[in-house]
DNA sequence: GTTCTAGAAC
DNA sequence: GTTCTAGAAC
């Protein structure tokens, strides 16, 4: 017979006040947390918040007659009242894996595991352990401090292959609150969707931010493939051990087929997931249907493709959508991802319509895949014509910025306006075009039935959409950190959180902004810090005219000087009424400043090697009268050489006259040959060419440079942004400037060089150097539109006129 | 431009 | 305690 204790009584009580009806599964929350962190109060809470289910609530310090007890005890009390029909809270600190393992155990077909982490800071547990006179278990007073810093250092957070079917993560109050709710409403019919749910914080010492990057901290979803190596373990585990592990595993994989079969039901399968841990890309089969590829094949290619994103990207959950629950290569790739045995909880398919994937579906999916066709176009019918519709007008011409048509096998990413019905509605910030391979003989590059080259487009197609959608998570997830880290405490919902990262990318907030930045009007931003910036929002290269400075006029002090300078200038009034306005703003500026600049020593080593070539023969690659050319000798990518300009005078950017305009465009033509050969040797290099508008070192001189930026010379804020904010001048712009204007804009706000650092490629922020260079190292998002147009950039595919 | 380093941030 | 930034010195 089992021991009377308050908690039981408790449950009589409440089981009174429980309406009749059929009792559906019951579960097994174990509370995991330390002294203080709040596990009884939660229990007590949801027990006294309602008729829902019958609850009772196991405390392994009070299990003894008020009294504490023992690990067998609280299993004993746990499977009785399991007998009677209730659900149990395992009120225990069980912090780590072996205290939790006998309870697991108490899982069934019938029972579901779930954990609940109250992971709260250890001051906050320390603080209410010290402060609190009553306490079950007699922790209190000073020692309690002492405890629970020894009982954090030994945490351990579940997983869900140790046999949960559902973890919460709580970090705060908020969380506290919202995991209470969702249990305390918990009907007796009713089950909770399977997965990780709140976000995870650390378990280890190290910092977290680095360490996921580095892939070494792995969120839940780290976890969540556990179960799949488990399948094929290699585990130094005991063989008991480990057969208990996968049975465990294979009742989880079980759960989350029902929790995904409920998806299509509408059921929130994946909010919780959505939320901070998996991120989920839906996307329909490419080239099966109008594009009539064999759907035998495609099937293969698809469970193969998955397969390989799902092992290389740990934090991705894939859905494959298609209209009918009938389809013939949904039922395909179901069948074959069963056989492949892909984790059912990060791969599953889905029948429904994709542009309602989230409030049909409630999949908490914030990125689309489209099978489009090449010229990017709406139309076409099927999924094409159907997501095209649904973005609106905004995806049209969002589209159309980045690109005017798309090659077979490649994907192409387009960040949703907030306009898009779509991301209004379903909270989509992204959709991924893709072009698969033709095999419809009435449709463009149709492959004439070679499934040899078909099937190797189909391939590079899927590991095209993976890639991109992981370059899409990979920047969220940085954008959700800075904001998450600036305020620890906080939480918000799904929604904010896709409206925090657009607005985020929208506005170029810095993340030293904070939270209540992010969601800032673009005015009052703009207004408040960033007046300077470019103006251009998404995917800015900082070239919006409206803010740049056109310096030429105030930089010599006077009027006089530039006549003196440049006798084919009329007056910079004359350049005024045919300047962009900014250029006028940074001429009434600037008047007033020193006529010329004092370079100090250090600075006057490339005016030495422009005058005096010969004396630097080694570290010079090409003399000609007008020019040298040579290496940067602190190169900030893999290949960095400089055009030299040996004109004595012409000490930079904002000296240059229309009569250097055959320079110039000498010294673009010479920079554009060797960028040439560097890619004839190596042609997944992209160049670009320009100036600084303010540079260290006398000497005008054109950078070429080459866009990996892979060097150990790069290394702060100020190195990357002189080459990727509108302080560079694109040769191109530069050349036309002064043909035009008779000179050229210089962008000399300091602020250029000290703002947020972004990615080039896909606009994203991040906090420092090394986590902005590991995200250039593998960002593949396509250059934005705006550099890819006029020959700014260089590479082997591109026309560099 | 880089190097060095104090101190802020994590 | 370690990492990272930013300012001073050159």
């Amino acid at each position: 017979m089992m021991e009377e204790n308050p908690a039981v009584q408790m449950d009589a009580d409440s089981s009174k006040e429980v309406e009749g009806g059929t009792l559906g599964k019951q579960v097994v929350v174990m509370m995991v947390g330390a002294p203080g962190s709040g596990k009884s109060t939660f229990c007590n809470d949801v027990v006294s918040g309602g008729p829902h289910r019958l609850w009772h609530r196991v405390c392994q310090d009070s299990i003894a007659n008020g009294k504490a007890g023992t690990k067998l005890q609280c299993l004993r009390s746990a499977l009785d009242a399991l007998k009677d029909g209730k659900s149990v809270f395992i009120d225990r600190c069980n912090l780590d894996r072996e205290q939790r393992v006998e309870f697991v155990k108490l899982g069934s077909p019938q029972v579901d595991v779930h954990a609940v982490v109250l992971d709260l800071p250890a001051r906050v547990c320390i603080s209410r352990s010290v402060k609190r006179t009553d306490h079950e278990g007699n922790l209190q007073g000073g020692k309690a401090a002492a405890v629970v810093n020894r009982m954090l250092q030994k945490k351990e957070f579940p997983k869900l292959n140790e046999g949960f079917s559902r973890i919460t993560f709580c970090q705060n109050d908020n969380d506290v609150q919202s995991a209470v709710d969702t249990y305390r409403a918990l009907g007796p019919s009713e089950s909770l969707p399977s997965g990780y749910f709140g976000q995870k914080g650390t378990d280890t010492k190290v910092q977290v931010g680095i360490m996921k990057f580095l892939k070494k901290v792995e969120a839940p979803e780290g976890s969540a493939s556990d179960g799949v190596k488990c399948q094929n373990s290699t585990s130094k585990e005991g063989s008991k051990e480990k057969d208990t592990q996968c049975m465990e595993t294979e009742t989880i994989q079980i759960n989350n087929k029902k929790a995904a079969e409920g998806g299509k039901r509408g059921d929130s399968v994946g909010g919780g997931i959505s939320s901070n841990s998996l991120h989920t890309l839906a996307f329909p089969s490419i080239s099966t249907a109008d594009f009539q590829f064999n759907h035998e094949k495609a099937s293969d290619i698809i469970v193969e493709s998955i397969d390989e994103a799902l092992n290389k990207f740990k934090n991705i959950r894939l859905v494959m959508v298609d209209l009918s629950s009938g389809s013939r290569i949904l039922s395909l790739v179901k069948d074959k991802a069963v056989k492949k045995k892909l984790d059912p909880l990060r791969f599953f398919t889905f029948a429904g319509n994709i542009t309602l994937i989230n409030t049909e579906g409630n999949l908490g999916c914030t990125v689309i895949a489209n099978a489009t066709n090449w010229r990017l176009k709406p139309g076409g019918g099927g999924v094409n014509a159907a997501i095209f519709n649904a973005g609106g007008e905004a995806l049209k011409l969002a589209t159309k910025e980045q690109a005017g048509t798309i090659s077979p096998g490649k994907s192409l990413v387009v960040s949703l306006p907030s306009t898009s019905p779509l991301f209004k509605r379903e909270g989509i910030t992204h959709v991924i075009h893709v072009l698969g391979p033709n095999m419809n003989p009435e449709r463009p590059n149709y492959l004439k039935n070679d499934y040899v080259k078909g099937c190797k487009i189909l391939c590079e197609a899927y590991s095209s959409l993976f890639e991109s959608f992981a370059s899409v998570v990979h920047a969220q997830r940085f954008q959700k950190e800075s904001c998450n880290s600036s305020e620890p405490g906080s939480s918000y919902s799904h929604k904010d959180h896709t409206q925090r990262n657009y607005f985020d990318k929208l506005f170029r907030v810095d993340p030293k902004n904070k939270r209540e930045d992010c969601l800032e009007s673009l005015d009052s931003v703009r207004n408040k810090k960033y007046k300077a910036l470019p103006l251009e929002c998404g995917l800015n290269d900082g070239r919006d005219m409206r803010h740049n400075d056109f310096a030429g006029c105030g930089n010599h002090g006077d009027e006089s000087v530039i006549l003196e300078h440049n006798e084919n200038m009329t007056s910079c009034s004359d350049i005024t009424n045919s300047a962009p306005q900014g250029m006028i703003q940074k001429k009434n500026k600037k008047i007033s400043d020193s006529s010329k600049k004092n370079w100090s020593s250090w600075a006057q080593a490339l005016h030495q090697t422009a005058m005096n070539p010969e004396k630097h023969k080694d570290d010079i690659l090409h003399i000609s009268d007008d020019v040298v050319v040579l290496n940067d000798l602190y190169p900030k990518a893999k290949k960095h050489i400089l055009i030299l300009s040996r004109l004595n005078g012409l000490d930079e950017l904002r000296d240059v006259r229309k009569e250097h305009l055959p320079l110039m465009r000498k010294m673009h033509s010479i920079g554009l040959e060797w960028a040439k050969k560097f890619i004839i040797d190596d042609n997944s290099m992209v160049f670009r060419l320009g100036y600084h508008s303010v540079p260290s070192m006398r000497q005008l001189h054109l950078h070429v440079i080459s866009q990996e930026f892979d060097s150990i010379h790069l290394k702060n804020k100020k190195h990357w942004n002189s080459f990727n904010t509108a302080f560079f001048r694109d040769s191109v712009d530069v050349i036309k400037e002064i043909d035009e204007h008779g000179m050229a804009m210089v962008n000399d706000n300091e602020n250029l060089l000290s703002t947020e650092l972004r990615c080039h490629r896909c606009r994203s922020a991040h906090p420092n150097i090394p986590k902005l260079k590991f995200h250039i190292g593998v960002c593949k998002v396509p250059f934005s539109d705006t550099l890819l147009q006029n020959g700014r950039l260089v590479s082997g595919h591109l026309n560099e006129t």
